[in-house]
DNA sequence: GAAGAAATTTAACAAATGTTAAAAAATCAC
DNA sequence: GTGATTTTTTAACATTTGTTAAATTTCTTC
């Protein structure tokens, strides 16, 4: 597993006083299973680092969860549309397992990329690779069938079907529970 | 119409000095219909502002072509994935109408971005709304319907509809062109 | 403006996915 | 371990979307 600091530097190589002065806004924090990083409708003032654990987001559609992203060990967590437009958020993100967590102010983390170009740049690079990890997502979705999705997940990310509900599985893969127990029964 | 230097600041404010530094990195082009901005499989190193004209990016699935993105007049036309992580890109970009852009080189900007902290906070923001704004693309097919989405890009961007031929239309929505005629004639 | 080409719509049928409800399996609490 | 609860699978049928091909409309070119 990787710790915080390598992947920060592996996103951007910074030096050590940059590094001290991101680490140092950061807070550890131990939080159990069922709560709730962000909550749909309201800004989001922080940033969280998973250490340990596993968390999803979801929104609300006709009264059901839609699970659209789960972030495990070494992922951050942004309610990225609450954050860069600073208006409320659309997603709620709950923790699915006891967790360790790394939290950081977002007000704090935009000064010092306002005050230090190494930290600007690292925030640029951050944000591109969310940016290619998004547009990858969407293209799955464009362009593969939910069969197709399901093996990937089951070849990219085992581990994640097990630690997770199917019915989160399958709103994540954007079919029924249903369909997705079908695609189960034929790839097994 | 929005004009280049608008769309630069409204991103986020820059001195004077700074805007002259990153419109000194661009290139008046006029381009003819057809022209290929971006070709698959290769690296690129060029970021296009579109001044005047349309153009989409596009993939081959099954020996078709599938339409998942469109620029218009203010946009700005990357090849993400191949600027972000270096490698050679998975999309052609081609020009849908004889138009006028702007280029840039992406090693003089990125350049600028290390020794320019305004430049560079500017970098990020551009980023960052291209997430929000691929992420608001996802979420769309994730909970919408085809005629939802139809029905939305009728509402926010009925221009396009009348620039761009339905079987683009189609596979940017992500149904076939049968389907699409299909809800155009529900939606009549 | 007429002939040909391209784009769009319609039709008929096949395949995939959704919906509802019930059955089976797995998990939890005691 | 046993009963209760939750999760997952299966079944039956409805709806949506895809596929192929033909018909129609629109656009080009001369």
């Amino acid at each position: 597993m990787q710790t915080i600091g390598q992947a920060i530097r592996q996103l951007y190589p910074i030096s050590d006083r940059s590094f001290e002065q991101l680490t140092s806004l950061m807070q550890r924090q131990e939080l159990p299973k069922g709560h709730i990083l962000f909550r749909e409708g309201q800004v989001s003032h922080k940033v969280f680092f998973i250490e340990r654990g596993i968390a999803r987001a979801f929104c609300y559609r006709n009264d059901q969860e839609v699970t659209f992203w789960f972030g495990v060990e070494s992922d951050l967590v942004f309610s990225y549309y609450s954050y860069v437009a600073n208006k409320p958020g659309y997603e709620t993100v709950e923790l699915l397992e006891n967790s360790v967590v790394q939290a950081m102010d977002l007000a704090q983390l935009q000064e010092l990329y306002l005050t230090n170009i190494e930290l600007a740049n690292w925030g640029r690079k951050l944000a591109e690779y969310e940016l290619i990890k998004t547009e990858e997502r969407f293209m799955v979705f464009q362009f593969q069938s939910a069969t197709e999705r399901y093996k990937a997940l089951l070849q990219q990310n085992p581990a994640l079907i097990q630690r997770v509900p199917l019915n989160q599985i399958a709103s994540y893969l954007g079919v029924t529970q249903v369909t997705l127990s079908r695609i189960r029964a034929e790839v097994r």
